[in-house]
DNA sequence: TTCGTCATGTAAGAAGTTACATGATTAA
DNA sequence: TTAATCATGTAACTTCTTACATGACGAA
């Protein structure tokens, strides 16, 4: 939330939302806007934003929230101080499904990963708007750096996931006794 | 939990951790200890594993889970069903950190970068590790893709942060003002 | 005798989600 | 007039982590 109203101008919790939904969930992610309205209050007690409540001008009640000087202050601490943020953390469902394929139809596997090509393919068009939206707006430079890593990130599973289906095409047949409803019980 | 019990034998929670720490957290990610514990206790009053404690012939006194035909069968409804997985999620600390790159010092931010490399290449090589170990293993088809996946992805990884660190140096220098100690407060 | 590994758990709490609830504005 | 979008929140709950606590075994 910081990171976002780090950025110039001022923002509603729902305009946050939006913003992390078109741009941030593509290398990080995007919180609930429960989530974000409850993280914003914190943020307030904590001092590290202010809001303001539109007046009657605006034909909407809704609040603006604004970084202050402390705020910046203690995210610049995070985003350029010495503590190491940790790994990245991929949970990737359709490969724990490859993992787990000793218990799945083979070709109903192979159609999965081709459903995850056509879903990446669309998410990379949604970064690929991202990009020209941010190119319109000046001292973007590194916003820009990260969508176009977004882009290459999305362009590399795309052919992880052709070489994927490639590696599955080349597995052996089952065994006669896996040809029966998979998964079939032998215990328990 | 279940699927690493779908595989052929039986395991202490302790073995389940080792096992997920050093090949189920390069596609999904690795429980905490205590998480294993609980989950087992919370599978087995549903019916989806059993345990045996271990008799005086052992030298430690320990649990040991097996998975049930009633536990195979829910995975298999989750592995081989109907229903969407979801899609991959991603939290990338360092590209947070390139993002808000205004925030911090080129040098630091390039060394940062350069870190993320030296990390992900020890991480490939405990891939490779996870690899060879399955590669020992009959019936590990399955879990062999996806290690291949895991080891193809940490390869676009590198090849992504080197992408990353050219487009940093590409960005012209920060302007005289920010030159300055970054984020120093220009409000509140 | 000390350290690393094996082995199991409890308790507190952080982090995050879904479902629910409301209501104004805007465009078709 | 109806549906989508804008806008804000509460409550219940799930998920998961960290810190704490214990103790045996094996190797140096």
């Amino acid at each position: 939330m910081l990171g976002l109203l780090s950025f110039p101008g001022e923002r509603t919790g729902y305009e946050l939302k939006k913003w992390a939904d078109s741009s941030l969930r593509f290398f990080y992610w995007s919180p609930a806007l429960s989530q974000i309205y409850a993280e914003l209050r914190r943020l307030e007690t904590l001092g590290y934003v202010t809001s303001t409540r539109s007046g009657p001008e605006e034909p909407r009640t809704k609040r603006c929230y604004a970084i202050t000087g402390a705020g910046r202050r203690a995210l610049t601490a995070w985003a350029d101080g010495e503590e190491d943020a940790g790994p990245p953390v991929l949970k990737h469902p359709l490969v724990l499904r490859v993992w787990l394929g000793h218990l799945a139809d083979p070709v109903r596997l192979a159609e999965r990963v081709a459903a995850h090509v056509v879903r990446t393919q669309a998410a990379l068009d949604d970064v690929r708007q991202a990009l020209e939206r941010a190119q319109g707006v000046t001292d973007w430079a590194h916003p820009q750096v990260a969508l176009r890593w977004a882009e290459r990130q999305h362009l590399a599973e795309l052919e992880l996931a052709h070489a994927m289906l490639a590696d599955l095409d080349r597995l052996p047949p089952p065994e006669a006794e896996s040809q029966l409803p998979y998964g079939a019980p032998t215990d328990g």
